[in-house]
DNA sequence: GGCTAACCATACGGCTGAGTATGGGCTGAG
DNA sequence: CTCAGCCCATACTCAGCCGTATGGTTAGCC
């Protein structure tokens, strides 16, 4: 059911175009996550689009995700936009599908790897906590919480991660209801943590106290 | 659709009410036989107008905050509505004022009040946690920390709200940087969870489930 | 070179929502 | 009763942005 006519724009050709474009099966392309900011005078795929949607959504919310602005940005102008993307929403799904593609498995992939499954959560902090700048797309959508699209994105990653976070508390020592709560306690602290320092910029924390937080964390969160 | 837990304190001084008066529509209705409920044609204040963008802004957002909508709502137009203020911009701030004004007030008060500070926290916990009502303009206020005229007024409520939890677990026992790194937490868990579990409907937590978890924190956050 | 598909510019239509201008109605003090 | 001042309705203007239509330009392949 989230298979609808997700317009990559490979499904068609232009709407009402007399001379109809013929589509071709994008199947298998390469995607780097190197963000261009500066307007090279190159042509652009749809991929560049994603990639400078999610750029501007980190820096200046979803909200902000207009199709002209982009295109300023980019150096060109809508016309471009329209030939990649069917409408303003397809570019949103599209950049949140990438997101939400490329997101996690680095991370988890890596702490799952740990043997020692007592020494995954500490480390798993530590990681996290000194990779902040993947988050600060995930600190804008939580601000774009009204906007039903990013809804189901941001429930599909935070079940995941809750998930993960709760048998690696189970795995960790804990009785399952107690690692559920913990699980919960401890993303609460995180989604919490991002909005109260990234957006709001509350006493902005300095390096050796931010790491002297973290281990404050470790040590009250995680069981002995 | 509400009235989920309802807010047993409520004593003093209202919080923000709801909608002062409807008035129907002039779309057809038959004036018929005795007293109906007549248009009420009482005149509105600029208090009114605060009130219902509260309101607004606790259903639908910051974003949903729209002149024309809030007039439709109220039951006049936008001829009203700029008798009252100048802009848009000032109907915002004046309904964050206010809300800053009457936010915390209360329980704040009622938690100084209690004699052995070890009894503090606890208590504090278990209020706030059973008084999520008046939590949703916060919620609301977190999904909109992208407009620069709502960052001043959370950071001021979050800082005065960090450090209340910082006393607090000052005088639970804890040495001043340990409590200032518990107070983070606790506060960030705080915030998390209302974005996690309000507007994000994750797996939609029942009653006495939400019971255990707060005291999964009590147990957790609070120093024995 | 020449053709074709991919890519982009320009111009326009339409909608939405903020803000303005202006006149009319309601209410209480006198 | 009446007049002044508060409150609201109506009818606009204007700007921003999405989407459309269409013609122009560049890259790759024969």
């Amino acid at each position: 059911m989230q298979a609808l006519a997700n317009s990559r724009i490979s499904g068609g050709s232009r709407p009402f175009s007399p001379v109809p474009h013929y589509k071709q099966p994008a199947c298998g392309y390469h995607a780097r996550m190197n963000v261009v900011i500066k307007p090279e005078r190159t042509r652009l795929s749809a991929e560049d689009w994603e990639l400078a949607a999610l750029h501007l959504i980190a820096e200046h919310g979803v909200g902000a995700l207009a199709v002209e602005a982009l295109a300023r940005q980019l150096g060109v102008t809508k016309g471009s936009f329209y030939w990649h993307f069917r409408t303003r929403e397809a570019l949103l799904n599209a950049a949140l599908e990438r997101w939400e593609q490329y997101g996690e498995r680095e991370v988890i992939n890596q702490i799952e790897q740990i043997a020692d499954p007592r020494k995954r959560l500490p480390e798993l902090f530590r990681r996290v906590a000194h990779e902040l700048q993947p988050h600060r797309v995930y600190a804008a959508l939580l601000k774009a919480l009204d906007h039903p699209q990013v809804v189901p994105v941001m429930a599909r990653v935070s079940q995941r991660r809750m998930e993960f976070l709760t048998t690696a508390y189970s795995e960790a020592g804990l009785p399952s209801t107690e690692a559920l709560n913990r699980a919960r306690l401890t993303y609460a602290a995180y989604v919490g943590f991002l909005q109260l320092n990234f957006t709001l910029g509350l006493p902005r924390i300095n390096h050796e106290e931010f790491d002297a937080y973290v281990e404050h964390m470790i040590a009250t969160l995680i069981p002995a």
